[in-house]
RNA sequence: GUGAUUGUAGCUCAGCUGGUUAGAGCGCCGGAUUGUGGUUCCGGAGGUCGCCGGUUCGAAACCGGUCUUUCACCCCA
């Protein structure tokens, strides 16, 4: 092991099997987004520093991996930041690029920079890698894909209700059942930390009460205390952590805390629209469930908020997410243009497939036939066969070259394949070839010009 | 970024309080069977014990550093 090549941490190669389940995920997704009415862009793996820097926060710029400026433009450095101690800035100075953290930040400088040639409400879908300079764990990757569906250019909370629809639809045609879309609005968080006297510290508290389900009402409050959120705001809050019901009674309690709070009653109003359509239209397998602690940490989100959460007894972060943001693209110079839009982790979902072994069977990269190679004249003759056979649609191949037959069979045993054509001394003098299936062993000898029948 | 954790053959793992030539199962290659795979039998190859350094007469084992894995934070797909 010891002088073997090996890759950065947080990345992976992909064997191919591997990649062709992959390409299974991708379809899915793929043919949903387009059914759906989304456009494929893509946009480069890196982009100038000064686009990604600073709207992810500052936990996510830390997470930015930075491209070392080349020849002349090290001189850039600022040294003097060095000395300082100023460590941002320096790294800065060195890098005026930079790998892209997510899809929907280069969407958004996309549709500034090509505003005058998008037809509004733009709707587009991407499919591509990104990049984040994190620590590895399960499910968690230093490179991974990203699937989003965006939609720019409306204010409709109909596209809320579309993009419930698609979660739903990508996660029934994986066979993925009892995923739990959660829901929450940022209007409502926002209302809340209004009505508690907090306003200055919305981040704060909705990054404490995210937590709720891992470290308990006592962790929040504790967190809460620690960020500087008086005691009498949470005493006011309280009636969320006894939050329970159903629905309806949900929104009731928060009607009757927001009662003061213009923005937090929007919020109620838009989450009431949203149930409303879905409870009409319904969905296949998934869950909609109003979570009022889900935060997301990514702070452009303004309306609605997203997160999907894999089945029961699944051990693994949120397989997608997503949110509405209204000045995204104010960021790039172009006011009022509304966004929403989704995200699938597509590594993550490979993971769960293959835990709960969801794959179909028929997802392989299997070749149909191998011929046998016996010699020049022969492997002609099977070559002709190969032709045939692939013009009807059958992937075939020659094993390449002249081996033992056991050693030739042994090959298409391990890849799987299930026929294996035989043309040797005698069915070259009979003018046939021999079929035999690898699965139960039967072989029939047919006529040259009739191969197709012995499938 | 903080605190832990893992690394021995292609794979999964043994390897005692430091002590000769580091083992097993599976896989791989060859033969039994030179026109027939998955079963069986026989034989074989393959490891500077993650890497670098230190302690020691002696290190896979102890210590330090580094890389990697996994986990809890942080954050997130």
């Amino acid at each position: 092991m010891a002088q073997k090549p090996s890759i950065p941490k947080g990345t992976r190669d992909f064997s191919p099997i591997e990649v062709t389940k992959r390409n299974y995920i991708f379809n899915i997704i793929k043919t949903a987004f387009q059914s759906f009415g989304f456009q494929p862009i893509e946009t480069p793996s890196f982009e100038k520093s000064e686009t990604l820097l600073g709207k992810y926060g500052e936990e996510g710029d830390r997470l930015i991996f930075k491209i070392l400026n080349s020849g002349e433009k090290v001189k850039k450095a600022d040294l003097q930041a060095l000395e300082d101690g100023n460590l941002a800035r320096f790294s800065n100075s060195l890098a005026e690029k930079a790998l892209r953290y997510d899809l929907t930040v280069p969407f958004a400088r996309y549709v500034v920079q090509h505003q005058n040639d998008i037809t509004f409400p733009f709707k587009r879908y991407q499919i591509q890698p990104v990049w984040r300079a994190d620590r590895p764990q399960h499910g968690r990757f230093q490179e991974f894909f990203q699937c989003d569906a965006d939609v720019v250019g409306s204010t409709s909370l109909w596209q809320e209700v579309e993009f419930v629809q698609l979660y739903d639809k990508v996660f029934s045609n994986l066979g993925l059942e009892g995923v739990t879309i959660k829901i929450n609005n940022r209007k409502i968080l926002s209302g809340i930390a209004e009505v508690i006297g907090a306003k200055d510290k919305l981040i704060d508290f909705t990054v404490a009460l995210d937590k709720l389900d891992k470290i308990g009402e006592d962790g929040v409050k504790n967190e809460m205390l620690n960020k500087g959120i008086s005691a009498e705001a949470i005493e006011k809050v309280q009636p969320l952590f006894s939050f329970s019901g159903n629905l309806d009674d949900k929104l009731d309690q928060l009607k009757q805390l927001l009662s003061s709070s213009d923005e937090g009653m929007e919020g109620i109003a838009d989450l009431e629209f949203v149930f409303e359509a879905i409870e009409v239209l319904g969905l296949e397998t998934a869950r909609l469930d109003l979570d009022i602690t889900l935060a997301r940490g990514l702070n452009y989100y303004t309306g609605a908020i997203y997160e999907v959460a894999a089945p029961k007894g699944v051990k693994m972060g949120s397989i997608g997410g997503g949110g509405r943001y209204d000045d995204l693209t104010g960021i790039f110079g172009l006011k009022n243009v509304s966004g929403v839009g989704i995200s699938f982790g597509l590594d993550r979902i490979y993971l769960v497939l293959e835990e709960l072994g969801l794959f179909p069977e028929t997802v392989t990269d299997k070749v149909d036939v191998l011929c046998i190679n016996f010699g020049e004249k022969e492997a002609l003759a099977s070559m002709k066969l190969i032709k045939v056979l692939r013009e009807a649609g059958k992937s075939a191949e020659l094993y390449p070259d002249k081996a033992k037959p056991k050693k030739q069979m042994n090959y298409a045993n391990k890849r799987n394949i299930p026929y294996v054509i035989i043309i040797g001394g005698n069915e070259l003098e009979n003018n046939t070839c021999t079929v035999k299936n690898m699965n139960d062993g039967t072989q029939l000898e047919v006529p040259f010009d009739e191969v197709l029948t012995a499938f």
